[in-house]
Parts: C-alpha cells; structure tokens; sequence
DNA sequence: TCTGGGGTCCTAGGACCC
DNA sequence: TCTGGGGTCCTAGGACCC
C-alpha cells in the first residue's frame, strides 16, 4: 500500500491585528489604519458618543508599524516600517496601540475552530497555523472553504489558505490571493505559479540571502532552480546552498511540528531616548531590575526554569552585543536572573550610549525536573564505556 | 526610512573529556 | 614529545520569522 500524497494546508489569518481592532471599531472599515507604538494613543470617547482616533502624523517615538489594513499599505504602508516614516506617507492614516490580550483571544477562537475540522496542526504564532490535510475526507477546495467559513463563523474575520504538497509551497500559495483568498497548488504547478515570483517569497530567504543572490544575478524563484549547485554552494555553504536550489525546485519534506516545548524567555526594552552606560546608570539599573521581574514572573506562568541568563545590549549605531553565562542549576527568581545579569554585563565594555537593554532565559526545562544538575548525555555515555574498553 | 519585541535555528571556535 | 579522533558544552553572533 502506497501512502497518499501530502495534502499541507497554510492559513493565514488577514491583518490579523488590524482586523481585530475594526471588530471594535466598525465606523473605521475602508480608511488607512495601522496599528503599532508602544507609546501611541488609545481613542477618546467623546461627550456625543464618538470616539476621536490618533493619526499617524501626530505620532512621536521609536515604535514600528505592526499592521496596516489594505488600504494603509496602498499608500505604501508596510509592516516593521517606523511609524515616523509611515506617517510621511499617510499622515491622515489612524494609528491605533496594540491590544495582545486582544489578540490571543481571536488567536484562540479561530485556532480552535479550525481544530473542528483540521485536528493535525502545527502553530506558527499568533495568527498563522499549518494543517495537514491528508487524511481528511474530500477535495481539498470544499475543504479549505469549510475551514475558512469556520474562521468566520467563529470570529467574524477573514483568513486565506494554501493547500499543497508541502509546507513551503502552502506558504508561498496562501499568499497568493490575499486578502481571503483560497489557493490550490499542485507539485506541476511549481514551474508556471512559483518560478516567476521573487526568491523573497520563499519562507528562509530574507533580506541578507536575496540581496546576495541579486549580485548573482539571481532574483527571481525559477533562476535559483537553474542555478549552479555548485556556485550556490560556494556562497552559501553546503548546507544553506543546498536548501535554495530544493526550496526553488519545490521540494520540502518537513514534517509538521505539533507539540513544541518553549526553548527560551525572554524581555527586552528600546529606551525613547538612548541611555548613557554611565550618566543614566540609576535609570539602566531599573530597567535591569524590571525586566529581571517580569522574566521570573514569564518563568513561573510557565512553570519551567532555565540554566543559562544572557543579556543583549543594542548601542545608539545599533550594533548588538550579547554575554551569556550558564548557572550550575536552572532558576525562575528574579535575584539570581539579576545577579546573572550583572555579571554578564560587568563583561561588556561600556563606551556608546544604549539603545536597548534585554534579558533572556534559556536552557529551559520544567519546573518538576530542573532541580537535577545536567547528567551526561547518551551518546557521552557510550562514548566513554567504549573508550574503558579499548 | 534612524529602524519593536518575542522567538527559532545555525555556525564556529575553544574548553574539556575519553 | 608529538600524535589522533571524536564527542558535548559553552559562548557569541547572525539570519530569519511572526
């Protein structure tokens, strides 16, 4: 008996966070909206009952746009762009802060409908899931669409699927037809639907890797499939070469990854103005001190604890600068994070102003079993026994 | 265009072990 | 005195993703 062929579905929830805000403010559908800013305003609700909405050009600060609507990105509005920047091209644009709680509720609402019909699923953040279809009944079209009318139904938002043989090609496919679109892809559809879209598109290829393989005259899907293995993997290395030139061709046999436990914690802060290592030491120290809270506090909600504390700096020219240190015993007290901390920054020289200061907890293990210190793996194990022997 | 915050994975060198 | 061949852990940095 032959297995069946993979049938991977990618669903992408559309302006996620823009669109749950306009299920709150319906009087804003069809206008620029972006949301993002730590320090943007929330709506004043005014004495007739309307609400008066912050705009983009009255916004000052560090913060990133997270989501703009359709029609803030058809003024050129894009996502991590700095708002200062957005709001030179849509100065009118209503700018709104992020709600998270929000956000984890629609996030849970959809996930869990989806659930309903498509059991096998791998989450990829707030707003983006895998399914794999293959072992459901029906056709993959009337499927993806029961699926999306179930999104609806569930929280009133849109959402657009991919359905392919692999995870990377389901991705590129729910992008295709956005907003709520559906898209069905087949492996022979690679050469005409895939090849002639930017190596960006692919999930892996970012703004380092395209930019480098534009200097090889590589830009589009379909050339990095004709390209030289062996050229790519001389710029690329073996393993990274390797992957461009399947991921071009259409091949991926990753499996979908349903049960994940948490790798690392962690906080960070962008100071609205940078801070001096020395002159606005009392000001650090308490960010230090606060971050170091928050983390221990993220540790127990999680019930895990972690055995290596590091500290990342970011200097006014943004160069990034970490220092890590690895305990005999995993923790979740915000003293000894803090006095890792410490030590690990006594390792940094301090000449340029701060931009950002963050803390991170890894090496993570549950509560329950993070008391015992770090036993020998297994293969040290037969290592050893087979060197007694010799 | 003065560029957030939360993550994952990979690479590479040195220490250390057998 | 010089010769090895793995293996893991730790640390630092970087690319990438949502």
């Amino acid at each position: 008996m032959s297995t069946p062929p993979r049938r991977i579905a990618h669903l992408d929830m559309d302006a996620f966070y823009a669109s749950v805000d306009l299920l709150r403010y319906p009087e804003l559908r069809g206008r620029p909206l972006v949301i993002g800013g730590s320090s943007a305003q929330q709506p004043v609700l005014l004495a007739d009952g309307r609400r008066r909405f912050a705009r983009l050009r009255d916004y000052v600060g560090r913060g990133v746009v997270t989501t703009a609507t359709y029609e803030a990105r058809a003024l050129g509005v894009s996502s991590a762009m700095g708002i200062m920047m957005a709001a030179r091209l849509a100065p009118e644009a209503i700018l709104l802060p992020v709600d998270f709680p929000a956000y984890r509720h629609y996030s849970r609402l959809f996930k869990t409908a989806v659930a309903g019909i498509a059991p096998d699923c791998e989450d990829r953040g707030i707003d983006e899931i895998y399914l794999d279809l293959s072992r459901l009944a029906g056709d993959s079209r009337p499927l993806a669409q029961r699926i999306k009318d179930a999104v609806r139904q569930a929280t009133g938002l849109s959402c657009s699927i991919g359905v392919a043989p692999n995870k990377l090609l389901a991705k590129i496919a729910s992008d295709l037809d956005k907003p709520d679109g559906l898209t069905i892809l087949g492996a022979d559809d690679v050469r005409q639907r895939i090849w002639p879209l930017p190596v960006r598109k692919i999930n892996g290829i970012g703004p380092k890797a395209s930019e480098r393989l534009a200097l090889l005259g590589i830009e589009r899907i379909g050339q990095l499939a004709e390209a030289d293995a062996g050229v790519l993997r001389q710029h690329f290395g073996r393993s990274y070469g390797a992957w461009l030139l399947a991921a071009a061709k259409g091949i991926d046999e990753r499996p979908l990854i349903t049960a994940a436990e948490p790798k690392s914690v962690s906080r960070e802060t962008t100071f609205e103005r940078d801070l001096h290592p020395r002159d606005d030491r009392e000001t650090l120290s308490a960010v230090l001190v606060g971050l170091c809270c928050k983390l221990a506090d993220d540790l127990q909600r999680k019930r895990c604890r972690g055995r290596t504390i590091g500290v990342k700096l970011r200097f006014a020219d943004f160069r990034v600068v970490t220092r890590d240190l690895t305990l005999a015993l995993a923790t979740d007290t915000a003293a000894e994070i803090l006095r890792a901390s410490r030590e690990c920054l006594r390792r940094v020289p301090l000449e340029q102003r701060l931009r950002l200061l963050g803390v991170r907890v890894s090496a993570l293990a549950a509560a329950a079993t993070a008391d015992t210190p770090r036993l020998p793996q297994q293969g040290e194990l037969e290592l050893r026994e087979r060197d007694r022997q010799r």
